[in-house]
DNA sequence: ATCGGCTCGCGCAA
DNA sequence: TGCGCGAAGCCGAT
């Protein structure tokens, strides 16, 4: 498609008016295998924006559909042993399939939800269902066991397997390497944003859809890989108790789904005002809580862009021409405004950034070499106090306000914003070493976390170890020169009470 | 309450 | 080659 540049302000109707297809750039092939023209339906598979809305995969494989004049079947599967399957991210998942049910269903789109009763049982549905497609669609997605999974898809698949990448603003491919600060990110998007900003995918690709419907997927399918039933989706009844799954990471509190994503962005952005203040204070409901529904892709950071850029009356033309990376006075947006924006874009695609660049993103050696050297040099510091993974787990440590922070993610499935940083930083102060700390972090962050196993999960840990840092004096034992902080300086800074109270014990 | 020093590497200006 | 500056800090001095 035609990609056109800025010259002057563009008002939001302009912007709307310009959707056609999607960017070669979101769009990888993945096979060399070809689009068979007498198959039965076009494919979605979705596996990483497990969504109905601003969803550029969705959008494509319709146009797929559209161009052959198949009907489009859409599967979302989950796997029943992927790595920290838990009953906790499954309930989220399978919310999540509830609403992309409904969705669908008033489309008039078949959906094809299919939740894996043990391991192995999966096995061969894709290359079945590729068999009578005639190509699949799915969704890029840069870390985790996605990469993997697509790759393996790939070799199968006997038609062609194209990946969207519907992650973030910038797509993955507009960048050639990794960044190693956010300020040098964010002179980059300061630079490549603007255009993206008129290349939203539609807010709803399911309407108005004349697409041929198809009745019934094939029986062959059905009887051997049924479908997810409406009362396993709606969460009231056995099947779930019964999948052999891990059941010590329970549910947590939080709803998943697109229609809860939607809800809790509502809510935020009626509180956005109050983002900038509150959203590091332990007594207030300052962050989001968009995360989890960003992880799973049940929310697409376009959509939050969309309401909050709408809410705040905001045009293109308020953007800043500056390129020098500084965090506020880009967008041309209130402080909070702007400081939320620079979480959700500038920190957030840093992140799928550094998972699409570099293979070793989850390993020590991906840290800059500075803190490398000085996390080595003190490797063999004494340390006061060294405790075991299982003992960082049970929330057994010395440390009133560490211990309540490790409740919270076993309860809530997140830690607090800020409290998150002096998690990660006291388990490298009480690990036997680094790597011990770095494999204390990942197990027990994408064990718990619903945000787990994300990019931005990986940012979190690794800028613990350095990562988007730079060194910090006097340099410490055990720390060497990547930056300090205590549990007392952070109960001086914050209040701690009620905090305490709360999460004080299981 | 606020400030400087601690320390390194990137990217731009010269 | 020099210079400014950077996710959230810490500590001690003012």
């Amino acid at each position: 498609m035609e990609r056109l540049g800025i010259a002057g302000p563009l008002s939001r109707f302009q912007l709307e008016g310009r959707v056609k297809g999607v960017q070669s750039s979101r769009l990888r092939v993945l096979n060399d295998a070809p689009v068979k023209f007498d198959g039965k339906f076009v494919l979605y598979w979705m596996v990483a924006s497990r969504r109905t809305r601003f969803n550029f995969g969705l959008e494509h494989a319709i146009d797929r559909a559209r161009a052959l004049d198949k009907p489009l079947v859409v599967l979302e599967a989950l796997r029943i042993d992927y790595p920290w399957a838990s009953e906790r991210f499954h309930r989220f998942v399978i919310d999540g399939m509830a609403d992309n049910a409904e969705r669908f269903r008033k489309a008039d789109i078949q959906y094809y939800p299919y939740v894996e009763p043990r391991p192995e049982a999966g096995k061969g549905l894709l290359a079945e269902l590729g068999r009578h497609a005639c190509s699949i669609v799915t969704d890029d997605f840069p870390s985790f066991m996605i990469p993997r999974m697509l790759e393996a898809a790939a070799r199968q698949a006997v038609v062609q397997l194209e990946a969207v990448d519907s992650n973030g603003l910038m797509p993955l491919a507009a960048a050639d390497r990794a960044f190693p600060t956010a300020h040098s990110f964010r002179r980059f998007l300061q630079r490549e944003l603007r255009e993206q900003l008129i290349e939203f995918p539609k807010a709803n690709p399911l309407a108005r859809l004349q697409l041929p419907s198809l009745k019934k997927l094939p029986a062959s399918i059905l009887e051997r890989w049924p479908t997810a039933s409406d009362s396993l989706l709606s969460g009231t009844d056995e099947v779930l108790r019964e999948l052999p799954i891990n059941r010590s990471v329970a549910a947590t509190d939080v709803v998943g789904g697109a229609e809860a994503a939607r809800k809790t962005l509502r809510r935020f952005i009626e509180r956005i005002d109050d983002y900038a203040e509150e959203r590091n204070r332990l007594d207030a409901e300052g962050t989001s809580g968009l995360s989890p529904y960003l992880h799973f892709g049940q929310l697409s950071s376009h959509e939050i862009c969309r309401k909050l850029l709408d809410r705040e009356d905001w045009a293109i033309d308020q953007l800043g021409e500056g390129t020098s990376g500084s965090r506020e006075g880009w967008w041309g947006l209130s402080r909070s405004a702007e400081a939320f924006l620079d979480q959700l874009v500038t920190w957030r695609e840093l992140g799928y950034n550094m998972c699409r660049q570099r293979t070793d993103y989850d390993r020590f050696e991906s840290l800059p070499d500075w803190a490398i050297r000085t996390l080595q040099e003190h490797a063999g510091d004494t340390r006061e106090h060294v405790y075991s993974l299982e003992e960082f787990e049970e929330a057994a440590t010395h440390d009133e306000l560490w211990n309540a922070a490790q409740r919270q993610l076993r309860r809530d499935g997140t830690i607090h914003n800020y409290l998150r940083m002096l998690w990660g930083k006291k388990i490298l102060h009480w690990s036997e070493n680094p790597l011990h700390a770095l494999e204390t972090m990942i197990e027990l962050n994408n064990k718990y976390a619903l945000d787990g196993r994300n990019p931005n999960s990986y940012s979190g840990i690794f800028w613990v170890l350095g990562r988007y840092d730079r060194p910090w004096g006097p340099e410490r034992p055990i720390f060497g020169k990547v930056r300090y902080m205590t549990s007392n300086n952070t109960a001086r800074k914050l209040k701690v009470a009620g905090y305490l109270e709360r999460y004080g014990k299981d």
